[in-house]
DNA sequence: AATGAATGAGAGTTCATTCAT
DNA sequence: CATGAATGAACTCTCATTCAT
């Protein structure tokens, strides 16, 4: 609860990390204390339960991956396939960070069936579905793009499951790959960008 | 681990009931002793720690899904389109008991970056895409049955996050009707198989 | 400690209800700064400890009681007996809001052998023995008059025992009754005052 | 929760001196480890909680009121004044040992508004009653001595409180003197029993 | 004078695990 | 084989108190 306005956001972001690395349930007030600096009790301070600090973590974490994948779908300076990459490869490289995974997906395995963050949750996809869309309208029907961005939503996900357990990232990139041709364009390929034609995108 | 030999494998399935429910973190040794009526301390006379259990809990709901869900695949009795459905209906159906979603991804993002279990969780995930391939190679060439047998089971993986947070079994439904639809056939509608020519299948 | 002068005592009022609904070791700074409408660390400025604070709330609370109940002794125009009563019901009135009890013999039995507060107590209870005797001088010699307020002053503390674990006020209702008959007058019925042919006291 | 069956009384003794002295949320888990030898964590062996385990303390500790002192009441082959005496005489040893006072009215005062022990505390006040009662029917009608021993309970928990907060034992002294003079005895003096002419009382 | 922030200690409780019987 | 008992560590959360602003 930092002094300074930019240390909230720089709280919250601590707190991010570790949830995302360790999971919810296995994440101890303690070892957000250690992460942050303050101590276990400072952290009352500012958050009534364990729960509360989540719940505010889980908001604050929605807002940055809007920010940084989302808000991809409105930079209408790039072509659409471009903007579907650009989305795709945030995606991932948020998720083989430290092999974490995707933030949202741990959260929503680990706690869905209790609901405790589902609101959230629920939210947070509902916008990534809907950014998504946007993109896909590119190529599909509204009514198709939208069924088409669940999809890949979904693909997605289980992809991050195959990942999580072998560390393999091809899962990741096979994915993005496919989900490029899928539209008719050829991706850039990852790992060696020498023979590309086109500039390269900074993700 | 009980007196007789058969019971071994129902103190398992009770094992497994409560992990699938709570997660492993959060299943404690206590659950585990109430969910089989041993003693907490009776526990340690068959497994030497939590994770050792879990090992063979693990090895044992693999071996139950392989029976259960994967063995559908040799069905010959059976069009390929309908063994696929059949299976996909079992998948649904083992996850949507208590809302528990798939047993094998809760696991694996709970604990795939620690790496716990991630031998066993390949090997099951292995088998599966090896089940689904060859049902898939009906409709594909064996190459690309086994690049969409993984895409179906990514897909229904991001379908189960979908339905934990939101509860809604459509989105585990949808996919299964939109998989079979792929294919070419029209799946049997779930509710009202009344008007159905082809026998209908006892998941 | 508020801003006004005239809002002290209904500061030390608030801690004092809280102190008496919760005891002393039961009540936190936290519950005295939420019923006070002050800021946790605000009470230190004006109470060096907890303890100190508790110090004048008791002052408090005995400069009140004997306001309200004590000072009915000098009511020369009541007959004694009237006096007597009216005393009497007023201490079962504090006694009975919310069930609190008699705050004094709360505080005294739970902080009496740490001897934190036995100072004031043991003035208040010695103000409260010298103004019933004064009264009970109408009935009995000084000195009867004197040990028979000490004994009356314990038995109703007793009946508040009673009434404290079973929420039945005809504990100190019958404390009150037997009080005054033993003086040789019939009390007013509490609960039918049809047939009085005295004035009613106002308690 | 000793091995030896006549441990779990010398544990719950234990607990129940923590509790007499220190009151009921004065009194921590370590306290009672502490005081007991365990470990905290092996209190949750025996007890779910702490209130469960005052709950059993409460119900050893009016099993030895009753044997100690309530069983007085049946000694037949003492003259009843010397039942009641006796009686008496228990109770304040146990009272003013370490300036305690009466356990059953400690917690009372402490915890009756919430109730969380009224239910054990009222059957034992009840049977404090009944046994007193007993005694007294030697002297007043069964209707009157019902009456006479409920009063001179509250006396005495009323003596109690002026005791625990003065440390002066008089006042217990004095409840007895009188309660026996009223009977149409002369009690024996406690503290010279020189000039004694029948049998002392070993209390 | 007042407060938001912070803290070390400790509250009750649960954890996976061990061991004597 | 089984269990009741035990334990050290860790859990979430609250305590009375302090201090810079």
């Amino acid at each position: 609860m930092p002094v300074k306005k930019i240390e909230k956001s720089d709280f919250l972001l601590r707190c991010w990390e570790v949830f995302h690395l360790k999971g919810y349930h296995a994440t101890s007030m303690q070892d957000l204390a250690q992460a942050t600096g303050l101590q276990k009790a400072g952290l009352y301070h500012h958050f009534a339960t364990k729960q509360a600090l989540m719940q505010e973590v889980l908001a604050y974490a929605s807002t940055q991956f809007q920010r940084y994948v989302l808000s991809v779908a409105h930079e209408t300076d790039l072509p659409p396939e471009q903007r579907l990459e650009k989305m795709l490869r945030r995606q991932r490289r948020l998720a083989t960070l430290h092999r974490r995974g995707c933030f949202f997906a741990n959260i929503a395995l680990e706690t869905g069936r209790d609901g405790l963050f589902n609101a959230e949750l629920q939210a947070l996809f509902q916008a990534w579905k809907t950014n998504l869309s946007q993109v896909l309208t590119a190529f599909f029907s509204p009514e198709k793009a939208e069924q088409e961005s669940e999809r890949l939503m979904m693909e997605y996900e289980g992809a991050v499951v195959f990942y999580k357990i072998s560390g393999d990232e091809n899962y990741l990139e096979a994915f993005i790959v496919r989900t490029i041709r899928n539209l008719g364009y050829t991706p850039f390929p990852k790992i060696r960008p020498s023979s590309l034609h086109r500039p390269t995108l900074s993700v």
